[in-house]
DNA sequence: AGGATATCTGAACAAATGTTCAAAACAAAC
DNA sequence: GTTTGTTTTGAACATTTGTTCAGATATCCT
């Protein structure tokens, strides 16, 4: 909080006519960056499977690059929540996966995609994503359209049907 | 300390007796973790590639589902490390992530791999393995034999050059 | 301008946490 | 069984951290 108070330039009183107590702030948090994304993210559930997940890989990217903060602590902090706290937000981050989870799915019935689960293969792409946050960097060798590039390969191969013929 | 003294069944300051402090203990636990990953991991360079890849596929998941708890502070506890001992840790686990890009640039020279940069490749792997240990759990839905074979498989086919050949 | 309302400061309190140390308990050697 | 060396206890100290609140300061409305 001191922290916090430092970072606005304010003392550390001040901050609670903002909000009851850290646990809130913390939840407040995390809440409207789970809303943000879900109501950030559209899918076209009448498009093809690939094209949808294209978009998704390239939202996902983009989004989590825009907010380094927000995903850091919605990673870091998860374990500080109070029980009933964790339970609102794992519903929220479930929801978003539910959204990958069902392009992923409709891939494998138009015989797009080739995953033996598609909860699994939905968790492995979630993984491989989030995981640019860490080492990303702007000033870095590459842009992040390239790393999103590149990226997208690597995910469509990996779901894809094994014939070659989507990337 | 007072909690790991109270799972040891001691009073805190008997700790002190093993431990010079706290930073100490933290980075012992790391160093060793991270020392015991990089002996434990066995690659044959004249192997085939995609061989020698799906061994370490299959290495990175058995060993870290083997060692939640180290696996846990490695990633959850960074932050908290001294800048000396940090520049450590990271090297050696540098280290070990340079086991997997030479596999992977070996592959690529081989023409097993397609991959535009072997670097992103990698920490795209690393990132979708170590992701296993936040969700399985042994009495899931799935074995972890399961669970690796699938991983396998999304591995190969994501740096595989994409002729089907090699699922 | 003056009063009502909102916001901030400064200091304090309480709990948690890393660390120390003298005395007690224990173990090993002769 | 006494001596010597090691380990543990129990209590204390210093810092950090979440939180509160009375009084000061700023903002807004008429």
């Amino acid at each position: 909080m001191r922290e916090i108070a430092r970072e606005v330039g304010v003392q550390v009183g001040a901050l609670y006519n903002y909000t009851p107590d850290k646990q809130s702030l913390l939840f407040d948090l995390m809440k409207s960056h789970l809303d943000a994304l879900l109501a950030a993210f559209q899918d076209d559930a009448d498009a093809d499977p690939v094209a949808r997940l294209k978009h998704f890989v390239q939202f996902h990217i983009h989004f989590h690059h825009d907010r380094p903060d927000a995903v850091f602590i919605a990673y870091m902090e998860l374990r500080n929540l109070t029980p009933a706290n964790f339970v609102q937000i794992e519903t929220l981050r479930r929801a978003y996966e539910d959204r990958l989870e069902a392009i992923l799915r409709a891939g494998v019935i138009t015989g797009d995609f080739a995953v033996a689960d598609t909860k699994i293969a939905m968790r492995a792409v979630i993984a491989m994503l989030t995981g640019i946050n860490t080492w990303f960097r702007a000033d870095g060798r590459l842009s992040l359209d390239d790393v999103t590039a590149q990226y997208w390969q690597m995910v469509c191969k990996a779901v894809s049907a094994s014939d070659g013929s989507s990337p």
